[in-house]
DNA sequence: GCCGTTTTCGGCCCGACTGTTTTCAGTCG
């Protein structure tokens, strides 16, 4: 059983949470949460390196004692040292850290002083009015903690997909815009970052008071909960569960709290640390030198960036995975934009699973300022969407001619999405494929193989010569399905001999390939293909979340194939 | 536990809000 990246950022995140809630040393927690991230953030397959007797000290975070415990994981799946510590500190006490108001010190006091080991100890505590009576604790925050319990009802806390979050922060804007005292308004946090989910929304104000702008904040009909209300800082829960901050600063400190609120976390301690090292402080008030109160810089993210010696980096690739390097040294990617994109490389019609006719989607691509749109419809396999077999789809083929006569400046590629078969054959023969433009090909059957033999099925499947893109790698689907387990490392190697395109499949469900493997893709040498996979004409809009994990995977406009014209295209996928 | 163009020891990002306190710890982002 191969150990994931994930499984070891797993184990390393318990640790901490349990280690903290012993009351360990908080830098010696941090540390263990700064490895789980660095983990977490890495493209290339740590077991692997272990394997290959890789000196992991060299990654950010890890050290010779962490080293050893990930060598220790990958080779027997398990960490002594979490066992050690469970059996001081009962495991379920991390879910407690769940709870909003619920921290390490406070959990550790329920544990100690109530014998809480739970959530159910604790809906038992809360019920019978234990928690008020400890020190430190009161009526308040024992109720708070039976409405967070009650609120979550024992269920995680999930993110929720940007594309709904933008459904909700949107129109908050909006109706705080309406103020006359708002001068700036601007959505920072995970949503200005364009991750694919956030945890909440930070919105940050510039206003001449803002006493009103509170006031019409925590009075908006959406809004559930008020959680805090002050004069720089609000937060309100919104009836959907998602949680919105307000942050009101003066004009002088737009930039840097806009660099502070967009984060990520990890990205402003990195510049923390450096501004420290020339003897100067930044907060969200601005840059101040030591000791000194008046700032040096604050007005704009530009001049914060500057005065440690840094280009402005764009927010999508604020994470801490070697952007301010990249940024010291000259060596930013200028990022893909949407106007980049001549045209889209994936979607279905009428003829399988979509809804609108093939002439439908072209004009629809069309009118969206589009050059080419690759028409690729399912192979037979994927039976519920009725795929096409050979003689149907040399019939669309026919078609496709007829209609690319009638329309000018506008070229519809003939493509297929041909299913990979459980042997890594393709569904359909050479002898049609050869007929199209463009081949899509993608797994949709058989998603839980182990990594061994799902490895295998698509490496074979790359042998075929007339495999042109891999679309939506790894088949995971936002919060409902998790991606299917391969060895990506290796498949990628291949597909870079091979000259095998990726796919960055746009749907705001999918978004498949992610940033991480994005940006891993793109240091193999990998050619991105970003593809809506529309089953409607509406679906075509969908470009924009593709361009956004582009972007937060550092592709440039070279790195992807639809930025070419449809003549250039279609010489690259004729091998 | 990690890290190092002043360090192999002594630091480790920084501030707002809440609730429980009478000056602050805990939590959060």
């Amino acid at each position: 059983m191969p150990v994931h990246n994930s499984d070891i950022a797993d184990i390393f995140s318990e640790v901490a949470d349990l280690l903290d809630i012993e009351g360990a040393n908080e830098f010696r927690v941090r540390s263990y949460r700064e490895a789980a991230q660095s983990i977490e953030n890495l493209s290339s397959n740590i077991a692997d390196l272990v394997d290959e007797d890789k000196d992991l000290t060299e990654l950010h975070g890890i050290g010779e004692s962490i080293a050893d415990k990930i060598r220790e994981i990958v080779e027997t799946g398990k960490l002594e040292q979490l066992e050690e510590i469970k059996k001081r500190v009962p495991e379920d006490l991390i879910q407690l850290l769940n709870l909003s108001g619920l921290g390490p010190e406070r959990v550790k006091d329920l544990y100690q002083k109530l014998s809480i080991k739970s959530l159910d100890d604790l809906k038992k505590a809360a019920k019978n009015e234990k928690i008020r009576e400890l020190e430190g604790f009161g009526e308040k925050t024992e109720n708070k903690i039976k409405k967070e319990l009650e609120r979550l009802g024992g269920e995680e806390e999930k993110r929720t997909k940007l594309i709904r979050a933008e459904e909700y922060a949107e129109p908050l804007v909006s109706y705080l815009d309406e103020l006359e005292e708002i001068k700036k308004i601007i959505i920072a946090g995970s949503y200005r970052r364009r991750k694919e989910t956030v945890g909440d929304i930070d919105i940050l104000v510039t206003c001449s008071d803002s006493e009103p702008v509170m006031d019409r904040f925590v009075k908006y009909d959406d809004v559930e909960e008020v959680i805090s209300k002050g004069d720089t800082k609000s937060s309100i829960r919104l009836k959907i569960g998602l949680q919105v901050d307000l942050r009101v600063v003066k004009e002088k400190s737009y930039g840097s709290a806009l660099l502070y609120f967009t984060g990520s976390k990890s990205h402003n301690i990195k510049l923390r640390e450096r501004a420290i090292d020339r003897d100067l402080k930044i907060n969200e008030y601005g840059v101040f030198p030591e000791g000194k109160e008046k700032p040096v810089a604050g007005k704009t993210e530009e001049e914060v960036y500057d005065i440690v010696d840094l280009e402005w980096i764009p927010p999508e690739i604020r994470e801490n995975r070697g952007e301010i390097e990249a940024s010291e040294n000259g060596k930013l990617p200028k990022l893909i934009s949407l106007d980049d994109l001549k045209g889209d490389l994936h979607c279905h019609t009428t003829y399988t699973d979509g809804v609108d006719s093939i002439e439908e989607m072209a004009r629809a691509a069309k009118d969206l300022g589009h050059k080419y749109l690759a028409i690729t419809d399912h192979s037979k396999r994927v039976t519920v969407a009725e795929g096409l077999d050979a003689k149907e789809l040399a019939k669309q083929i026919e078609e496709i001619d007829k209609i690319n006569e009638k329309l000018n400046d506008f070229t519809i590629l003939k493509g297929v999405e041909v299913d990979i078969l459980e042997d890594g054959s393709l569904d359909l023969p050479d002898d049609i494929l050869k007929e199209l433009d463009i081949r899509v090909c993608s797994i949709h059957y058989k998603l839980d193989l182990s990594s061994e033999k799902q490895t295998r099925r698509i490496l074979k499947a790359m042998e075929n010569q007339y495999f042109n893109i891999w679309a939506h790698p790894t088949d995971r689907e936002i919060h409902k399905r998790d991606p299917i387990d391969i060895n990506m490392d290796k498949i990628m190697s291949e597909a870079a001999g091979r000259n095998i395109c990726m796919e960055i499949n746009s749907s705001p469900r999918r978004l498949d390939l992610n940033d991480i493997h994005s940006k891993m893709a793109k240091e193999r040498g990998i050619k991105i293909a970003i593809s809506t996979d529309s089953h409607t004409k509406d679906n075509l809009k969908n470009l924009k979340y593709g361009v956004n994990q582009a972007r937060r995977g550092w592709l440039e406009a070279d790195d992807v194939i639809n930025t070419k014209s449809a003549g250039e295209i279609i010489k690259m996928m004729k091998k």
